[in-house]
RNA sequence: GCCCGAGUGGUGGAAUCGGUAGACACAAGGGAUUUAAAAUCCCUCGCUGAAUAAGCGUGCCAGUUCAAGUCUGGCCUCGGGUACCA
């Protein structure tokens, strides 16, 4: 049969093919979608649009397992949405800016520019092949100028508003290179080209002031209900609202007498103010700088301290150490003396610089007191019961004891008296703090787009004019792998503004600046101006959102922020980008390796594992590589190149089919938990399609004549439509509404496990296989997309199944006569018992009580209650 | 360290609002078909047990309830994030 026939064939007439070809109709379909513009859309004001994102890819050279979960569900919405009658769009782009092109252009002795691009073609032809409805038209990729010259002017805008600032900031210096490094770039506090010990550095950077938008940020969490609450929680506490008070310490010097100088700390405790027994400062701090010029022991740690890390995770985990600088803080309500210390865990860039130390009620204070022999004061003691601070500091809020005027007051009082009288005095302010930082966006990097700003002769500092814009990123460079080539070549920063020499700005952007408005320019790719602000707000916000959870609190968080400055600029007219979101799990694959004569592990893919012997249990006991190498197996871990576990996607279509990889991804595990790669599994859901296949293919070949006429229906006819029906309700509720892609298959299996073994003798019994067959090839369209389209010309439709509409539940198939109940006796199960669906709790009572088991287990009991949950469950307590 | 998740048979998972724990698959074992193999089809399959009896069983320890995988408190293990990987 010519293959062309299969697409957009009329009904009944052809003779189908017998065997499923994945490859064949795969292209087939493919090349149908591509030829008729499918998945193209527009703006339509008559239709409900629905705009489906998965987060962009970063071109690494080919795509991963991780991609293909992350696309697969987008699609599974996107085409779920669109038998539902909406305007679905679903864009797909590159997030091409970023570091690994620069490592991999310094190793393949190419630049940037053409490895990126290159892997754009690359991946782009394999999204293909998977079958993604993606509108092609509206590709993007971050690293063009026709991208990235409005975030340049964005920018410009929003230094205009006052929102961008200049301030110094450190970043990982490794002194031998001289050169930046990312925190990824720092292995064990050296840098990875060359061991040496990286030091901190500060130097002047370009922040964002995403803190004026923390309330907002954080109030309209409270309206996304179609978010996780675990990312909801985890931005809340990111964001880090905290109500306390700034105090200010006086400082005496060594010998006790009062100086000029003051401090500031912040707290959320000042109820255990009365408990601070020292006080501990940043390395950095000025007072550590002043203490230090008379203290060698001091200036030798504070020059320590520069070997620090910019990590929170080392910071906190990190030994704690300090050194007395020999100078007194003069506590703002008692005017007690005591030692002020420098430390290494207090940091220079965060909050005030110093903290005050209550060791008796915070535990990294205490066992920092116990460390250096300092004080412990105990200032507040539990509600109900005394004050223990012998072991560990008590935490805890209570009562204040030792606190002078302040004894036996609970916390809120505490906070409040102290408060008011440290304001009184002028020693401190109520002040509501943030835990977000503001975004440096500053990165002395190469292959990033150009900070639009420039410095004048006359030192002036302003943003690059609009008609000079974009700031164009020169992209045939030669990488020495340590200096950026815009900073290495001197020429590149010279230019001319308002008729003055000027130098620009020779650091690029953070890439999340990129990934935090491509979903809008998707709206209007080729606008001739960052937005089409009426295409942009006829597709935003975003209906689903699918990404992976590690994005939670950074790139989500500003994405939400882009999305109010776009708002402020008159963009768009939403207060929030996505609507609903989606967070996938990661997908992890068997790990094997063995020890080469050197000692050295040597990890084997899992496709080069030639046998695999199991126990009785089907554990493996026993692996060995094609190469006859006996191997350990390390059991399930997340797919890496390190441990040699990728699969590769490509590899698998080429074998089972796009259709079967999907089916396999939706099938294994729902779509936020982790999901392990079993190519048995994978197996399962190849051999599924071809009974699918096979059924269909016995169906269209019998006498389908008779029409449905559920009047005819007998018994057996009853129950198998009602699982048509009950299945269509499943699989709608599933996708639509819970999106547990797996348990809207495992109901389909079930289906299909039925009509296998149903009759196939009468015109209805046929007709009712015709009727779930059509619904079957609908409700798995958006997972196996090209056998669905096929299966549905097969069955006789003449359009194609893009233009069909979701099967509908007839309520009436779903009615049954009887129900199942359960009998309980003191919470276990006794009996069941089958009564009528309208069955009163009487008659179900009389009925249970009279079941020949629960008889024997009520013997000698008295029935003290019946529970009885209608349809479901009658639950008799007894003793 | 801190924040957020997860933990259920040999394995992936199901149980949607506190109501039959183990759906659907995979693996394993047995059988049919076949000259043989592949493919396909049928049966068994949480643990103890001869059992279709009975008991036990959702990481661990407590608790609430007629009833807990599900709720509460306290732990343990693993994973994600921790601001320059994306």
């Amino acid at each position: 049969m010519a293959l062309d026939q299969i697409i957009g064939g009329t009904a009944g007439n052809r003779v189908m093919q017998e065997q499923y070809n994945p490859s064949e109709i795969e292209a087939l379909v493919q090349k149908h979608w591509h030829d008729n513009k499918t998945f193209e859309v527009t703006e339509d004001a008559s239709k409900e649009k629905f705009y489906c994102l998965s987060m962009f890819p970063y071109p690494s050279g080919r795509l991963h397992m991780g991609h293909v979960r992350n696309y697969t569900i987008g699609d599974v919405v996107a085409r779920f949405q669109r038998l539902q009658g909406k305007n679905v769009l679903q864009p797909i782009g590159w997030d091409s800016f970023g570091l690994p092109a620069e490592n991999a252009a310094i190793n393949n002795k190419t630049a940037p520019a053409p490895w990126t691009y290159e892997n754009i073609e690359y991946m782009k032809n394999q999204l293909k092949l998977l079958g993604f409805g993606y509108d092609w038209s509206r590709e993007i990729a971050t690293c063009t100028p026709e991208y990235y010259r409005w975030e340049q002017w964005f920018f410009t805008k929003l230094y205009e508003k006052g929102l961008v600032y200049k301030k110094t900031a450190s970043v990982n210096w490794c002194p031998n290179d001289e050169t930046v490094l990312a925190n990824e770039q720092v292995q064990d506090g050296c840098c990875w080209r060359c061991d040496t010990p990286v030091e901190q550095k500060e130097i002047p950077q370009w922040f964002i002031k995403i803190t004026d938008y923390a309330e907002e940020l954080l109030n309209d969490l409270d309206t996304l209900d179609g978010w996780p609450e675990q990312v909801k929680t985890m931005q809340r506490n990111w964001i880090g609202r905290s109500e306390g008070v700034e105090v200010t310490f006086g400082v005496a010097d060594s010998n006790g007498s009062a100086t000029a100088n003051t401090f500031d700390i912040y707290t959320t405790r000042p109820d255990t103010l009365m408990g601070v027994t020292y006080v501990a400062i940043a390395a950095g701090h000025s007072l550590a700088e002043l203490a230090a010029q008379t203290n060698p022991e001091l200036a030798a740690f504070i020059d320590e301290c520069k070997n620090s890390t910019t990590s929170e995770a080392e910071l906190a985990t990190m030994e704690k150490r300090g050194v007395a600088t020999g100078l007194f803080a003069i506590h703002p309500l008692t005017g007690k003396q005591v030692p002020i210390w420098a430390a290494n865990f207090v940091l220079m860039n965060y909050g005030t610089g110093a903290v005050m130390s209550v060791p008796g009620h915070d535990q990294r204070d205490f066992e920092f007191a116990k460390k250096y022999d300092l004080a412990i004061e105990a200032v507040i003691k539990p509600v109900d019961g005394e004050v223990a601070i012998d072991e560990a500091a008590y935490t805890e809020k209570g009562i204040l004891v030792n606190s002078g005027e302040f004894d036996g007051l609970d916390f809120e009082a505490g906070f409040n008296a102290i408060a008011n009288k440290l304001v009184a005095e002028g020693k401190g302010k109520r002040q509501v703090n943030y835990r977000l930082r503001d975004w440096g966006v500053s990165r002395q990097r190469y292959w990033g787009a150009p900070i639009p700003m420039v410095t004048l002769a006359d030192g002036t500092v302003i943003p690059t004019p609009a008609d000079q814009l974009p700031v164009l990123l020169p992209e045939d460079v030669v990488m020495d792998g340590i200096q950026s080539p815009i900073k290495a070549d001197k020429e590149w920063a010279k230019t001319q503004v308002n008729g003055q020499d000027a130098l620009r700005e020779t650091d690029t952007f953070d890439t999340f600046m990129e990934s935090s408005w491509y979903y809008a320019r998707y709206c209007s790719p080729h606008a001739d101006e960052m937005l089409d602000p009426a295409k942009a707000n006829y597709w935003l916000p975003v209906d689903q959102y699918i990404g992976g959870i590690e994005h939670a609190c950074m790139h989500l968080l500003y994405f939400r922020f882009f999305h109010k400055l776009l708002r402020d600029a008159g963009l768009v007219n939403s207060n929030e980008p996505a609507k609903q979101l989606l967070t996938q799990g990661m997908v992890l694959a068997d790990a094997f390796y063995y020890i080469n004569p050197k000692g050295a592990r040597v990890w084997v893919s899992p496709l080069d594992v030639a046998t695999t012997e199991k126990d009785d249990k089907g554990r493996i006991t026993k692996a060995i590589d094609k190469d006859g190498n006996e191997l350990v197996y390390t059991g399930m871990s997340k797919m890496s190149k390190s441990k040699n576990n990728g699969i590769d996607p490509q590899v698998m279509v080429e074998k089972y089919g796009a259709d079967t990889v999907r089916l396999f991804m939706m099938f294994a595990s729902p779509p936020e938990l982790t999901l392990e790669w079993q190519e048995s599994g994978v197996e399962g859901a190849h051999r599924f399609i071809k009974r699918l296949w096979k059924l269909a293919n016995e169906h269209v070949n019998q006498d389908n004549s008779e029409a449905l006429d559920v009047s005819k229906l007998n018994t057996e006819q009853k129950a198998l439509r009602r699982e048509v029906h009950k299945t269509i309700a499943k699989v709608t509720d599933d996708i639509g509404r819970r999106q547990m892609f797996n348990t809207a298959v495992a109901a389909v299996m079930e289906l299909m496990n039925h009509l296998q073994k149903a009759p196939q003798t009468t015109g209805q019994d046929n007709a009712i296989i015709g009727e779930a067959l059509s619904a079957i090839v609908r409700l798995l369209y958006p997972i196996i997309p090209h056998v669905s389209f096929n299966l549905w010309n097969e069955l006789g439709n003449a359009s194609n199944i893009e233009d069909s509409q979701w099967p509908i539940v007839d309520e009436a198939a779903l009615v049954e006569d009887s129900k199942l109940i359960v009998v309980q006796v003191n919470g276990k199960v006794r009996a069941k018992i089958t009564v009528a669906a309208d069955a009163d709790k009487e008659s179900v009572e009389a009925l249970g009580m009279s079941d020949e088991h629960v008889i024997k287990y009520l013997d000698g009991l008295t029935v003290r209650k019946v529970i009885y949950v209608p349809g479901k469950l009658l639950s008799i307590v007894a003793n």
